[in-house]
DNA sequence: ATGCCACACGTTATAGCATAACGCAATTGA
DNA sequence: TCAATTGCGTTATGCTATAACGTGTGGCAT
């Protein structure tokens, strides 16, 4: 699923989650690049379809708003559970791969012959930083 | 938070998520409630808005789309995390109650500092009668 | 009763998120 | 070369959600 080269468009897409400090919506990633010659929503959200599929960008379901990954070790589409904590406050979003909550999910589901495809997992609060000051 | 009565807005909505047999979109909604004097779209989010105060509705946040709660026991918005499985093919939702994955996000959450507000699990995939079909 | 407050309600308008449908251009691989 | 695939650009449209304003009602203290 990795791309061997992204086209333009999802480069430019990519590059601006990169250099932002919180999740993106697509429109205001329209914005970001209009300087660039961006100019319809479908550049971005076809962009951002093809970022996803290659699981380096991530969508909050509860942000309708896109992320870079920042996960230590890559992963695809299909490579396993990801939670995301997400601060209201200062829009950091830290992604969390564990185990335990994946094989729960997975218990309860099977124990009700539930077959997944996709799972989201979203908590909304704040993070260390902002609790502090 | 639970209600002493509901206004009759918040009954007929809340009657017509009950009625539904997968979740419905807060349009759709209205459009069911045409024929009972509804016109505007605030009608219905302004029902929603105390209805899911009230625990007694959910919102989806990987549909956009709202549902009754099912659940065997009451729960006030404050009442712990709440899973759903949510079946593609035929719109049924599973309420999924779990200390155990509770427990095991309030870690998560604790071991970086992150104080959670609220928490979405949501799994998408195809119930027991869907995949034996 | 009078004034006040809180709350639900109705309406219009607008903002924000996402996709359908068309045609063209570049790439790839027979 | 030809066909298939993929990305691209554009226009139009549809779906989701809230802002802002005003009305009416019920409770409650004065
Ligand atoms: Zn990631
Ligand atoms: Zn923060
Ligand atoms: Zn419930
Ligand atoms: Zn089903």
């Amino acid at each position: 699923m990795e791309p061997r080269k992204l086209t333009r468009n999802q480069a430019l897409v990519l590059e601006t989650l990169t250099h932002a400090e919180a999740p993106l919506s697509a429109y205001t990633i329209l914005d970001k690049l209009r300087d660039h010659g961006f100019r319809a929503p479908l550049q971005v959200y076809r962009a951002l379809e093809k970022l996803t599929e290659f699981g380096i960008v991530h969508r909050l379901e509860s942000l309708n708003a896109f992320v870079a990954c920042t996960h230590p070790h890559d992963h695809g589409p299909e490579k396993g559970v990801i939670a995301f904590a997400i601060c209201e406050d200062c829009g950091q979003v830290s992604e969390i791969s564990d185990p335990e909550i994946e094989d729960r999910l997975a218990h309860l589901a099977l124990k009700r012959h539930f077959t997944t495809e996709k799972t989201t997992i979203e908590m909304r609060g704040h993070c260390g930083n902002c609790t502090a000051a």
